[in-house]
Parts: structure tokens; C-alpha cells; sequence
RNA sequence: GGCCCAGUAGUUCAGUUGGUUAGAACGCCAGCCUGUCACGCUGGAGGUCGACGGUUCGAGCCCGUUCUGGGUCGCCA
């Protein structure tokens, strides 16, 4: 039988010398520094520690030992004679009476060395996973989110939330993403699904009467991956409060999140409440992206009215936005650069001019611009030695170009952006409505469960034609840091006759209600309380404090850009027989 | 589905205008080394240059197709 250890390899000092001790684990490395003289170091999860070996004897074993493999060292604790001020465990060392092999390493060499496992290919990684988190460094991402995670736990549940579970398995919902389908045994022919979100049981819970709930959610949709969106399955911090405006479920948020970022997060300063609120529209105006990165003092200026007819082609009949950059130094090289990324994150053209030191303008489109240039001076406050970037197209594409220049001149321009923080806002006031691009008709903006600001007042005024349906906006929210969209919520329609009026106006009504969400369209039939929630994502929480540019360093199990797991061969034929009694045939195109 | 980037030793990469036997570092193997800690030194093994086709006297390099991976747009109530 397997006797415990006495000490990890991250806890013994200087004064436990002298000691009898047991330790275990990986064997990471053996510096052998001569016939009968060599460095053991061993690594559990809490460290490394060094045992040294020098009889020839042991030294013989320990070379047949192929590293990684696990082993435990029987021994005495000594001071060394040359410290490592560089370990924690640096002042001792363990001589060892004994040495086992508890799992041999079959292999000489692996996938990748396990400590620069982070620089190997991503899929090697993948597929090696188990051997990937041996890696320290890959492994603080997950202990991070552990941490993370039980904060979150715990300041809910302090905050009087009840953590209350959801079915995994659900039925398929009409809106939103793509979902997981799962084959029904005993009902041929019909499907379960897995939830896109709790959105419904929430909500259902609260025309229970559970005041406040929240969940460590998990969330399955079937789109494609980016670098911070895990495809087909994340979690979400997801909580819900009844009797509860907006104000409300800020409130929480800025109580629970800033404590938690500034303890666990690679920067330690968070802003602190209230975060501030900024409508979609102004958000689209002023930095030109509905997650702006207010770390960065830039700002989008509108030249419309000021360059729209100056004579340069791409700006005739346009909306022009102008981002300004004071006491600008950097080259033309640098310039040329910066609008080649433009284009290429954004897709539209970036263009340019200075002001120099001697109050001319030059460079970029400059010639076009001499004729009114006190005026734009004037107009755009500029000094000398002032860069001025500039977009163009209609409205939402030269606003959303000017926010790539504002973010990356922030971020490449020395000056104009405090890094190492993290700063919350808060977007409000989404539109309700939008013309969908493929139908021209009137659609849902976001998700049809938000209460229209002005209630069914204002949704009869759109029915009656006193109205504009556009400008219409919804009590939804985003909860947004350092550019990053952290969560969507919003205060719920829980009012029958709004909910079929607001469905009316696209073209629908209490019979599509009532087919869409059976469920919630009863229940909130039989007297259901103002709610409001939100759902912050706990994976890009968590990357966001690990200060990692992928979602996939800090899920313990990541899947791949395609939806693989390359280690345990997911997704996976199955046997006929399975097939067979879910009632499937498969019908695959070669 | 569109676009961009990458694919050369176990790993990370270099490879000039198309030209002899495709290199380096780390890792691996062997030897040396009595205080290393990224130990050091010497030597060695290790390659379907992602695949297929084309151009050429000659292709890792040029062209075409394709596969794989990543990024991004679409998509993400």
C-alpha cells in the first residue's frame, strides 16, 4: 500500500533540517554534475524540492529513471551548502535513503518540455492536455479560476443569492443560437437540447417566488470560436432578481466584481462603484464600439459637416469621424502601418493628416484640406504636432472603423492609455428594434424577454404611428471592461399584454408567444414580479484577470477552434446499435 | 461559408536568386565532470521539408489543388 507523504515539495525550509521526510512526485529534471554527485528535483502541485544523490548505487538507479515519471524520496532534510535564493525551497535539500518509482514514464521524449509546454504547438497541447497542465504556468490559469470562481460563490451568496440548478437537458429554444440537440430513446423522433442559457428557469424561478438566484451556469451554443469565445460550451456567472429595476443589478455587480478583480487580477486596481453608464449610442459616437476600452483617454470626433465636402473622393456623401492624437511623434512608417491594420481588422480604409509645428498641414490627405484650414483647426482644437485619423463610409461603418483607430492608436501611441487596470462601464438604452439586413422588416435587436423603456405606452404609440419603433430603447445592458463584453442582462418584460404587443410589432403575436416560450408566457399569466438579472462570462472574467489573450489557457479541458477535443476524440462515431435505438440513420455526404 | 497567416528533426525555429550531403537551439542517447539549480564540456542518433500534381536539367523555395492548425468576418436570444 502506498504510504502517504510527510511534506509536499513546496513546504520545507530551513528549519525543518535534520528531519525524516517523505516526498512525492514528478520527476522533473537530474542534473548529474558528476559519477557520483547529482541534483534530484522533484515537483508535486504546491512546488519543486531538490534531493541529492551521492552514492553510486542510487546514482545508477536514478539514471534509469526517465523523467515525469512519479517517484517518492525517503530521506533527511539538510541545509545545502549552496543556497538558491531564487526557490522557496532554495536553503534545503533531501538525502535520500530511498528512491521508488510509483508510474514510470514510458517515453524518453515527450510531445513537448513541460515546462515550455506554452510555446508548443496548440494542438500538440490539446492532445496532450494532462501533460500540458503538468506545466506550472498552465496550471496557475486553472487554480486562478478556482479562485475566481468560489469569490464569486461566495460574495453571491453573502449578497443573499441562492445558487439553484437548471436542466442540462431542456427543450430546444427558437431563438438564439444554434443549439446542441440530444436524440430522445424513448420518444422517436423528438430531441432534448442543451441550454444556450438558464434564461427560462430563471425567470421561471422568479414567478416562484425565489427572490434572488444565481448559478455558476453552463451554457451550450453551437457557433463558430473566436480567440475569447469557447466553441459549444462556457459558463456564466447567472443570476436573476425579482422586484429589481436596472439600478438594482448594477448595484450587486459593483459590490461583487471590483473586490474580485483587484484581488485576483493581474492588475490590482479596479474601478469602483458606480461604474459608469454610458448609452449605446454615445458609446458608438464617442469611442466608436458598444465595448469601448476606456483605458484609453482617445476620443471619436464627428467631421461630417467640417470635411464631408472637401473634394476628397471617399469622404463625399459620407459620415467622417476624426480621432485626434496631441504631441504626436511617430514616423510615417508607423503611420502607413497602423492604417494597413485598420483596414485589415475593420475592413474599410483609414486615412490622415498632421498638423506640424509650424501651423501646416501635412501628410495623408492634407492637400485636400488646405483651403479650410483654420476652420478645421478651429473645429477639432488642434495644436501643433497633432495626428488626426480619419474614417469615412456610412455612419455605423466610419463609427466602428474610428473605434479600431482610437484602440489601436491607444495602444500603440505611447500616452494615452493606463494599462494595468481594469475599468468598468456599464452600456445602456440598447434600441429595441432594427431593420434586419437580410428581411428590411422590423426585427428584435437583441432578445424579445427586455422591457421596453416606456412600457406599452410607447408601444402603442409605434402601433398608433406616433411613434418611431427605431427609437425605442430597451432596459438591456452590457457590462463591459477594458473592451470586453463581460455580459449582457437586462430588466425582463414580465407583462403578458407587453410582451404580445411587443412581439405585434414585428409582425407577431400572442400566438407565436405562446408557442415560442410556453412556459414563461403562463407563468408570468399567473402573476409574476419585476426581475431583472444578468450573466457575466465567467471564462472571459477569467481571462481577463489571468491576463491571457485565449480563452483556451484558462479552461482546464479546452476543445479546439473546430469544436474538437482532441484528447478524448470527441466528437465520435457511435455504434449502430446506439444509432438504432435512438431511432437515427445517418445521411453523410462524403 | 468568405478572407488572412502558418505548416521544415520529438519541440521551437532558420533556410539567401531554384543549385553539392537541409542547419541551429532545446530535448533524446553515450562519455567526461564533486555543489548544480536553464549545470557545464565532448560526441552521436534523429527529416516523406503537411499531401498531391505541375513548371524546370534540377524544387523546402516558383505555380495549382488539397489537408491541417490559428486569427478574423458572417454567426453568437
Amino acid at each position: 500500500m502506498f504510504q502517504s507523504r510527510t511534506h509536499t515539495c513546496g513546504e520545507l525550509r530551513i528549519e525543518d533540517a535534520g528531519k525524516k521526510v517523505k516526498i512525492v512526485g514528478w520527476m522533473e529534471n537530474v542534473r548529474e554534475v558528476s559519477a557520483n554527485l547529482a541534483f534530484v528535483v522533484v515537483r508535486d502541485f504546491y512546488g519543486t524540492t531538490q534531493a541529492v544523490v551521492q552514492n553510486e548505487d542510487m546514482m545508477s538507479f536514478v539514471k534509469g529513471i526517465t523523467r515525469e515519471s512519479t517517484i517518492s524520496i525517503e530521506g533527511e532534510v539538510r541545509e545545502r551548502t549552496s543556497k538558491n535564493p531564487n526557490l522557496p525551497t532554495g536553503d534545503i535539500e533531501v538525502v535520500p535513503e530511498k528512491i521508488e518509482v510509483l508510474g514510470r514514464c514510458r517515453y524518453n521524449e515527450l510531445p513537448f518540455q513541460i515546462n515550455h509546454s506554452r510555446e508548443a504547438d496548440e494542438a500538440t497541447r490539446l492532445k496532450y492536455r494532462y501533460l500540458d497542465l503538468r506545466n506550472p504556468e498552465v496550471k496557475s490559469n486553472i487554480v486562478l479560476r478556482c479562485n475566481v470562481v468560489a469569490a464569486l460563490r461566495k460574495s453571491m451568496t453573502e449578497h443573499g443569492f441562492l445558487e439553484i440548478t437548471t436542466p442540462i437537458l431542456t427543450a430546444s429554444s427558437p431563438e438564439g443560437a444554434r443549439d446542441y440537440l440530444v436524440p430522445a430513446r424513448n420518444h422517436p423522433g423528438k430531441f432534448y437540447a442543451l441550454p444556450q442559457a438558464p434564461q427560462q428557469f430563471k425567470q421561471l424561478l422568479m414567478t416562484s417566488g425565489f427572490d434572488r438566484y444565481f448559478q455558476i451556469a453552463p451554457c451550450f451554443r453551437d457557433e463558430d470560436a473566436r480567440a475569447d469565445r469557447s466553441p459549444g460550451e462556457f459558463y456564466q456567472l447567472d443570476m436573476e432578481m425579482a422586484f429589481a429595476n436596472q439600478e438594482d443589478v448594477f448595484a450587486v455587480l459593483e459590490d461583487v466584481l471590483p473586490p474580485i478583480f483587484a484581488k485576483y487580477g493581474k492588475y490590482n486596481v479596479a474601478s469602483e462603484a458606480p461604474f459608469k453608464r454610458i448609452s449605446f449610442s454615445d458609446s458608438m459616437e464617442i469611442y466608436g464600439s458598444d465595448k469601448p476600452d476606456l483605458r484609453i483617454d482617445l476620443v471619436v470626433r464627428d467631421a461630417t459637416e467640417l470635411l464631408s465636402d472637401c473634394g476628397f473622393e471617399p469622404f463625399a456623401g459620407s459620415t467622417v469621424k476624426a480621432v485626434v492624437v496631441p504631441d504626436f511623434t511617430q514616423t510615417r512608417k508607423f503611420i502607413d502601418q497602423l492604417c494597413a491594420d485598420v483596414e485589415v481588422v475593420s475592413g474599410n480604409k483609414a486615412f490622415w493628416f498632421r498638423l506640424d509645428e509650424n501651423f501646416d498641414l501635412v501628410g495623408g490627405i492634407s492637400k485636400f484640406l488646405t483651403e479650410r484650414k483654420n476652420a478645421i483647426i478651429a473645429a477639432l482644437d488642434l495644436k501643433p504636432n497633432c495626428f488626426v485619423g480619419l474614417t469615412s463610409g456610412k455612419k455605423l461603418a466610419a463609427q466602428k472603423t474610428a473605434g479600431v483607430l482610437r484602440k489601436m492608436l491607444g495602444a500603440s501611441v505611447p500616452g494615452h492609455m493606463d494599462a494595468e487596470r481594469y475599468e468598468f462601464c456599464w452600456i445602456v438604452d440598447f434600441p429595441m428594434y432594427e431593420i434586419g439586413e437580410e428581411s428590411g422588416e422590423l426585427e428584435f435587436c437583441h432578445n424579445p424577454f427586455s422591457m421596453p423603456n416606456g412600457g406599452l405606452e410607447i408601444l402603442d404609440k409605434v402601433e398608433k404611428g406616433e411613434a418611431d419603433p427605431l427609437a425605442i430603447t430597451a432596459y438591456q445592458y452590457d457590462l463591459v471592461c477594458n473592451g470586453v463584453e463581460l455580459s449582457s442582462g437586462a430588466v425582463r418584460n414580465h407583462d403578458p399584454e407587453i410582451m404580445i404587443k411587443a412581439f405585434e410589432l414585428v409582425g407577431l403575436g400572442e400566438d407565436d408567444v405562446k408557442a415560442k416560450f410556453p412556459a414563461m408566457y403562463n407563468a408570468f399569466c399567473y402573476g409574476a414580479p419585476p426581475h431583472a438579472g444578468i450573466a457575466p462570462g465567467v471564462d472571459r472574467m477569467v481571462m481577463l484577470l489571468a491576463g491571457e489573450d485565449s480563452i483556451r489557457e484558462i479552461i482546464p479541458f479546452p476543445m479546439n477552434k473546430t469544436a474538437q477535443d482532441l484528447m478524448m476524440g470527441a466528437p465520435s462515431a457511435v455504434e449502430p446499435k446506439q444509432l438504432r435505438e435512438l431511432h437515427i440513420v445517418l445521411d453523410v455526404k462524403e
